[in-house]
DNA sequence: GTTGAAAATAGCGCAGA
DNA sequence: TCTGCGCTATTTTCAAC
């Protein structure tokens, strides 16, 4: 494994201020051509140094629906079927958390659902769904003594 | 304020999901022309409804330390043991949010700590002292990949 | 790492339902 | 007002060096 270098570590700073920002501009930003630029950031993209893009959605209702923690399991644990993964993850609004866990290494996500039938809803259509899925473990909150 | 239609928050968890992702695509996958569909991307921009974009980055030494999710289960579970024990997890500062759970493990913690040492002295301390706690299962997440 | 050229895209004015 | 169309500057992307 490669370590970063200061112009890789400048394009991780300047996309993670702006992730929509030009190749271009990035280009001349650190000092480099669009296409030596473009070079580094598809490398850092597929060493999974840059996981993904997202735009930043300001939240507006905290709505108080039903919490449920569920535990997935995946078929297999390469980086690839992890990326896939976690990719699908962040594309469905209804999870708040999601950890990468020790042991078995599965993950723990926070689902925030209207009620028990639209978390019935998330599960068939969304999480059973997400690629590389060998096991669900829903576990549904009564009560939130600390909210996230 | 106009509330957002359905092409708005199509556009929002296609952005969400991909925040690189180009204005022409875009406006193919909602189903209107690129310009219509940049107007209204600049103007959920404007709006403050897209706060902006992020790259989002493999956290090699995460700053806010290690994120551990803790089950507790209670000796019983009566009014009091419960009104308790959840009095003693709201004065503990690492614990940044409370579940109490439907099935056999009674209560699911997100602590936070700055390393495995300052966990252990949590656990020592704090969660193993709570009242009325019969069993304690740690689970260290590896990464944050949403939130945290 | 650079240059250069072709293809795709962004961004804008303008006209119509 | 919101949409779609045409145009141009910019950008992306790939080849060759």
């Amino acid at each position: 494994m490669h370590p970063l270098d200061e112009t890789d570590r400048a394009i991780l700073r300047l996309l993670r201020a702006d992730g929509r920002m030009s190749n271009a501009a990035l280009a001349e930003a650190v000092g480099l051509s669009p296409s030596a630029c473009l070079r580094r950031v598809r490398l850092l993209e597929h060493r999974g140094v840059i996981r993904g893009y997202t735009a930043i959605i300001e939240e507006t209702a905290p709505r108080p629906g039903v919490v449920v923690m569920v535990r997935i399991t995946l078929e297999r644990q390469t980086d690839e079927a992890m990326r896939r993964f976690e990719e699908a993850v962040r594309r469905c609004p209804e999870v708040r958390e999601c950890y990468l866990m020790t042991g078995d290494s599965d993950y723990i996500l926070r689902v925030e659902a209207r009620d028990a039938a639209d978390y019935e809803r998330i599960h068939k259509e969304a999480l059973s769904r997400m690629p590389g899925v060998a096991r669900i473990q829903s576990s549904f909150a009564i009560r939130s003594v600390i909210r996230g």
